[in-house]
DNA sequence: AACTTAAAGATGACACTGTCAACCAGCCAT
DNA sequence: ATGGCTGGTTGACAGTGTCATCTTTAAGTT
């Protein structure tokens, strides 16, 4: 139904896939700023027109990217945890998407950074991000004895997420580099940030996670 | 020293001063994307290249617009509170916090939201938030007998900011919407949230902030 | 097989952007 | 008076997104 997501944009590709794998180079290479249409065109060796073939204006290319980026950042989530401890499990959550912050900041900046897509206009984007949220809201219920649908639950995961968002978010914002914050101290932060997390969910729930 | 903050952008002001003005006018009616320094000269009845001889460069007049939203951020936390009560007085910071972020999400997302001007380009723009983020710190330390600069206060400054940051970035997302979230649950999310953070400087200081 | 049709791509044009360069009016200090 | 600095103008150039208009190529239909 899709591309394996670690294909390669080969020449025998279809025109859209190539040039969102294209599109991301570029992102990554000079920024979201920098993202140019005739240029993605340019590099793919086609002429500046035939992107919009497949892609109705710029946003809608950057729109398709982002929601690579958030099906890229669910895998990554999946791919941790797994220690069979539901407390442990859910520490492990943390951990990781702060590790997908800071191993694919830009990918990250894309997804919650990005304000040019607006999300309504595109709804896979939003389907992703529940997938997302509701792998935040299973891993704190398991720790207690309720459901995910649990409105203490939906409570304290959305309190995490932003958190966590709110986190790594000033942490790229290089605000913090003005703020007299040494590089040992923001590894602290993150300790202590996620002490913090576990401090609130022992307190609603039942034992939350141990830091380190 | 400065021009006072409700100044209107009249003929007899220098151009730089009209420039920032209208250029947060502008930001205001069409977003952050369609800035445009030409725009901005042509609104002004002055050449399109005017506007060059005091900022050099469009991310430069983006940043100063930043910085004054800094400063605005920083008169409106300012003009809260003062109850007598430090408890009571970091409460309500953190609901001038997310009151700010609601009532003017256009500044508010130009401070944290706009990735284009890179930080350490722009010094005076760090020194406004470094302001705000002492604000925060103060308004903890008030709380225990400590400093300012006392090492937790600081690290439990940035969770605080960290969350408030990333409550008030996810409300806004319209990620939320997607997430089956009613409006009445929206507005208890917010007070849940405070409500942790009270918990998390409780366990850390003194008695917290009451919730409501 | 011949014809229709629609898609994929190529060219060219337009209005718009940021930015560089050169030029010009005052003003102030020497 | 004159030379330089400051704030302003005009003109040009390379890029950009996007619209309109071909050309080619492949798939169907009769």
């Amino acid at each position: 139904m899709r591309k394996p997501a670690n294909a390669v944009a080969s020449a025998s590709e279809p025109l859209a896939e190539r040039c969102v794998v294209e599109a991301m180079r570029l992102i990554a290479e000079r920024g979201v700023e920098e993202l140019s249409l005739r240029e993605v065109a340019r590099r793919l060796g086609v002429s500046h027109q035939a992107p919009y073939k497949h892609f109705p204006s710029r946003e809608h290319l950057l729109a398709e990217v982002v929601a690579r980026s958030f099906e890229h950042f669910a895998e990554f989530l999946e791919a941790r945890e797994r220690h069979g401890d539901p407390h442990a499990d859910l520490g492990e959550l943390g951990l990781a998407y702060v590790a997908y912050a800071s191993e694919h900041p830009l990918e990250y900046r894309l997804m919650f950074g990005t304000t040019i897509p607006r999300a309504s206009a595109h709804p896979t984007m939003l389907h992703r991000a529940q997938a997302a949220f509701s792998h935040l809201a299973r891993g704190i219920a398991a720790t207690r004895r309720v459901r995910e649908t649990d409105e203490g639950v939906r409570m304290d995961a959305l309190f995490v997420w932003a958190t966590l968002h709110g986190f790594v978010g000033i942490e790229r914002s290089e605000i913090t580099e003005g703020l007299a914050f040494t590089a040992k101290q923001r590894r602290e932060a993150l300790a202590h940030v996620l002490a913090n997390i576990g401090v609130v969910l022992d307190a609603h729930g039942g034992a939350a996670t141990r830091t380190r």
